[in-house]
DNA sequence: AGCGATTATAATAGTGATTACTAATAGCGG
DNA sequence: CCGCTATTAGTAATCACTATTATAATCGCT
């Protein structure tokens, strides 16, 4: 049904984040948005940000404590810069990754998986000097 | 070498997280660290926090944006309530499941890895009304 | 012992992301 | 037309976290 009351902006803001293409976060949207609804409110995009991840049509993470997000697509891993924040993805196949853990947990209900990779980036292991002593054998 | 300087919280900071045994946050440590110290800082406990990171002693992570911390140990996945903020740990073998990552992107340097699911517990299950529509097959 | 450099501290003010609140507005069913 | 409700812009409030400031404890050295 099409929405009542005041303009929605809910197809803008999808619209927004489809055209940034990697994980802006919701000040990202916010910026680009306003370009074309210079009117816009921030608290505008958080709203219907929330809508579109109630919806299923737009995936919402946190990375380094602010969220982000992105358009629903196969799953795949995000590599994460931890002195730049950078993201990218990595399109292996999460999903077969991940089967091993779907029906481990009592009582639990899984319904979504995150793989998250930290580490550096090629600018950030250029300009960082010692690197962490890995804590133990992680990547073993 | 032994601290210089003011009374060193940092072992006390330590003991608590090991002592909570869960997933406590900055907050969870500074109340139940208070009872031993009342006179220690929310901002100490913060500096003690991140530096026993920084030695990798304990170990940081964000779940629903905020940080929890747990003692180092083997890597293993964390279950997240989408609802309630339950934390439990699925003691399975990550390492192995993220082998086929360690080199996989140019350039990156992968330190660290997360695998998170989210879902409901078994607690808000009972609780909570219509499950969301499963965007997708994340778990198929 | 006494002194300065170092480092941790408590208390508090500040920051930045997010959410809640407010009054206003626009379309729909009756 | 008349409420009803979804939505809005703008702003205040919240919350986790960080920076600042002034103070105090301990060390190495003399």
């Amino acid at each position: 049904m099409a929405p009542r009351g005041a303009p929605s902006h809910r197809a803008l803001i999808e619209r927004t984040v489809r055209s940034l293409r990697g994980h802006p976060t919701a000040d990202d949207v916010f910026m680009e948005a306003r370009k074309v609804e210079p009117s816009i409110s921030l608290a505008t995009v958080y709203r219907n940000l929330r809508a579109l991840v109630a919806e299923g049509r737009v995936r919402e993470r946190q990375f380094l404590g602010i969220s982000r997000f992105e358009v629903s697509q196969r799953p795949h891993a995000h590599l994460v810069c931890r002195t730049c924040g950078a993201i990218a993805d990595v399109h292996s196949d999460v999903s077969e990754l991940v089967k091993p853990f779907r029906q481990l947990p009592k009582g639990w209900r899984a319904e979504e998986v995150d793989l998250e990779i930290r580490g550096l980036c090629p600018k950030c292991q250029a300009t960082s000097p010692a690197q962490l002593p890995l804590p133990g054998d992680l990547l073993k």
